[in-house]
DNA sequence: CACGCGTGGAC
DNA sequence: TGTCCAAGCGT
């Protein structure tokens, strides 16, 4: 496909308007991969720390292969979404180790990279590459929906081919790298959700949304988010050297394999009494509530209340609670402000505090 | 295909 | 305070 009216006048706006984001002054696929890792579902804001810390860490893939499991959670530490961390570290092995350090060249071969989607793949083979693959994500999905004015629900399968033939009809072969930037940049930056600031956009001459003056009603989505409220009741044990005692989460629930403290869980909200009426009658427990701390967390996907029982004054039933767990702990930790349960995997590398 | 996965910002 | 959603992927 060459150039054409709509592209011109994206790339044109984009060299005016882009913002500087370090892994867009390179061709280094290492580098355009893990940015592109790190912003699935990421904004900029939030990942552009995380981008900095992995490339001063792991300035290429072999040092990343070369990296424990643990180095790599704890870098990742706070941005969510862990299984990508998971994949990011399989994947630095592939491509280190089977590959010799040289990241497939085609779209084909790298969705065959774990973490690696259609997405991920196509802006790659793009970016780093400068193959004529489009990309298509959330803003894509937007831009294009309000421009042709198009009403498929983006969470369908048929949408998904829908826009990529769309995308791909769009994107001038010569300049892939900087259209597919472009078109997303506009939908961070103009082509907002919610207010889009149509007075600056360079295509709201081409924009059917804009000219029906609905550019609000585009992306049609039908697949809603489901809030649920899950209410979780932690228990924080100390003991006299101040060692504070972990869990394990499990693997197939939010935070897998991550630690938090031990807890009871309900689906409502519970008072003190009602958490104690629950739990089993222990005197480790009904004797020793004396601090009670509260903090509310909430997400898109997950409401999640937690109440912190700091059991300050344990004594020897708290060493025979963690005697009956098979557990042990050592070192120290001050907890002021109780952290959230993510934040416990930093605890575990730093403190070297044992489980059970 | 529908769902789960996380955190933080915007309104 | 509630809701949406952000450079998606794996199952």
């Amino acid at each position: 496909m060459p150039s054409n009216p709509i592209s011109a006048a994206l790339i044109a706006w984009f060299a005016a308007n882009k913002r500087s984001m370090p892994w867009r002054n390179t061709k280094d696929a290492y580098k355009i991969w893990l940015s592109e890792i790190i912003l699935q579902q990421t904004r900029v804001a939030q990942g552009m720390p995380y981008y900095e810390r992995f490339i001063a860490h792991f300035p290429d893939v072999h040092a990343l292969a070369a990296a424990s499991e643990g180095e790599v959670m704890r870098l990742w530490q706070g941005l969510g979404y862990y299984s990508r961390a998971r994949n990011l570290h399989k994947a630095a092995k592939i491509v280190s180790q089977e590959r010799a350090g040289e990241f497939p060249n085609s779209y084909e071969d790298l969705l065959k990279l774990p973490g690696v989607g259609s997405y991920t793949a196509a802006a790659i083979a793009s970016f780093a590459f400068g193959l004529p693959t489009a990309v298509l994500d959330g803003n894509v999905y937007r831009v294009l929906s309000r421009l042709f004015a198009i009403d498929t629900d983006i969470s369908s399968g048929k949408a998904k081919k829908e826009f990529t033939n769309i995308a791909q009809g769009l994107l001038p072969t010569s300049e892939s790298a900087t259209h597919n930037q472009a078109i997303m940049e506009l939908g961070a930056l103009v082509c907002l959700p919610k207010n889009p600031k149509c007075q600056q956009c360079p295509l709201s001459d081409y924009c059917e949304a804009r000219r029906l003056s609905k550019p609000q009603a585009y992306p049609v989505k039908k697949r809603k988010i489901k809030v649920k409220t899950r209410y979780f009741y932690y228990f924080i044990f100390q003991n006299e050297a101040g060692s504070l005692y972990l869990k394990k989460r499990d693997t197939s629930d939010i935070w897998a394999s991550l630690y938090d403290f031990p807890m009871l869980e309900s689906d409502k909200s519970l008072s003190l009494e009602e958490v104690f009426a629950v739990l089993p009658s222990q005197d480790w427990l009904l004797k020793g509530s004396s601090d009670y701390q509260k903090h509310v967390l909430t997400h898109q996907h997950l409401q999640v209340r937690f109440s912190y029982f700091k059991i300050k004054d344990t004594g020897s039933a708290w060493q025979s609670f963690l005697q009956q767990h098979k557990a042990q702990a050592f070192d120290t930790i001050t907890v002021e402000a109780l952290p959230k349960p993510i934040l416990i995997a930093n605890y575990l590398e730093k403190w070297q505090l044992s489980l059970y």
